[in-house]
DNA sequence: GCGATTAGTATCGATTCGAAACTACCAACT
DNA sequence: AGTTGGTAGTTTCGAATCGATACTAATCGC
């Protein structure tokens, strides 16, 4: 009775420490945020280019960004307008289906983002000891799935643990050896390590290296 | 060479998994932060109610909460603002720094906080097994600290594992047991268990249980 | 007392936000 | 071919936020 004053909404007293660790997220998250002054970009504007970096070909869509960011594809859309007209981003329609429109970073995007990135959450992420990193990152992606899952978001994985990739494992070699159960489509090498929009959870989770290791070569 | 394609900005391969932390982060902290819809208030506005309903005597200000967002004054102030015209925020000027000003929820906003704070993260990561988590809030404590540190802003802990923590151990009934060497006033009870702009870390990292057990009688 | 600092506010232009209306396109079915 | 329903993307609106700057009032150091 006397705690409610302290932790203002807490109807169990089992969510004490879950309340406190929702905060520090939540805290950390903004701290992060704000170190978007640099090149005059937007919070925002460097989430997108991050997106853009890191998405696979079948996600770099107005849409795809607006699900991946939480918001509506209408500020998605002001928001890439604004990058494009700065020049981080170039625009292309697709061939497939004439809606769509491609979008890709140009070498001036590249060029900052290779330099700059946030670059202060990653060191602090990065002093934590090795051990701890494992367990922190398992931590994040539970929980980051358990609040995908109960707001009907997509998840945004990668093709190591999703439930589309088919591919032979035993022929590494081979230029296509993997293909995408959703999109009926050939994966190229770099898809696979790219985040998708049309990602399902279906393997177990794997240790974070293993992405890396499916990736290159 | 080709990872590089992989991930924009990994000068070091080592950093790798730090990288996909942080995004995590990122992530994490932006949909939370979208649950913000209901009662027509931003997600600003909503960090705002709980701040000032977590924060104790000393850090219910204007410009602590500035410091907290990780914003300026100026933005801090039209936020508090537009809280008050709504009746969520009350505002005393305060007697002994007459510049100062005194910001409390009003019971239409502590109304809506019990109810509604951000539940679907702590839903998520009230699920997480409670080994998990007690190591979870470790590493978002100690990243938080780190980039804090790097930042030159405040940590915004409280009194459990604050160096300004001042008191008589052996006497629990007394009213008046604590103090603050920072502020050189006694600390109450609610004091106790609030954030603090004022927070300097000084004694080891406690378990997250015992703030819990500091704050009530 | 006087200068430097701090707390808070007011104002500016740009960006972002959600919502709604809108065009263009695709796919399925008749 | 034509229709219907759904999707991709844009545009517009008003409100809120953002950083920056300039400003007032109060406090602090000397």
């Amino acid at each position: 009775m006397v705690s409610k004053r302290y932790y203002i909404g807490m109807n169990k007293e089992l969510k004490v420490e879950s309340r406190l660790i929702a905060e520090l997220v939540l805290q950390l998250g903004r701290m992060a945020s704000a170190e978007a002054l640099v090149e005059g970009l937007t919070a925002v504007q460097w989430a997108g280019l991050r997106y853009f970096g890191r998405a696979n070909r079948f996600s770099r869509t107005p849409s795809a960004f607006a699900a991946f960011h939480g918001t509506t594809r209408g500020t998605a859309s002001q928001t890439i307008r604004n990058l494009e007209t700065q020049g981080y981003l170039a625009r292309t329609r697709s061939e497939a289906d004439r809606r769509s429109v491609h979008l890709v970073l140009t070498e001036k995007a590249r060029a900052i983002l290779e330099n700059d990135l946030f670059e202060t959450l990653v060191r602090a992420v990065d002093s934590l000891p090795s051990g701890v990193r494992g367990q922190f990152a398992s931590a994040l992606q539970r929980t980051l799935g358990q609040v995908a899952l109960e707001r009907n978001k997509p998840t945004f994985g990668n093709c190591a643990s999703c439930t589309f990739l088919e591919g032979d494992d035993c022929s590494p070699e081979a230029q296509a050896a993997y293909a995408c159960g959703f999109s009926s489509e050939p994966l190229l090498l770099e898809d696979l390590g790219g985040i998708c929009i049309n990602f399902v959870r279906g393997k177990p989770l794997m240790e974070r290296g293993s992405v890396i290791e499916i990736a290159p070569r």
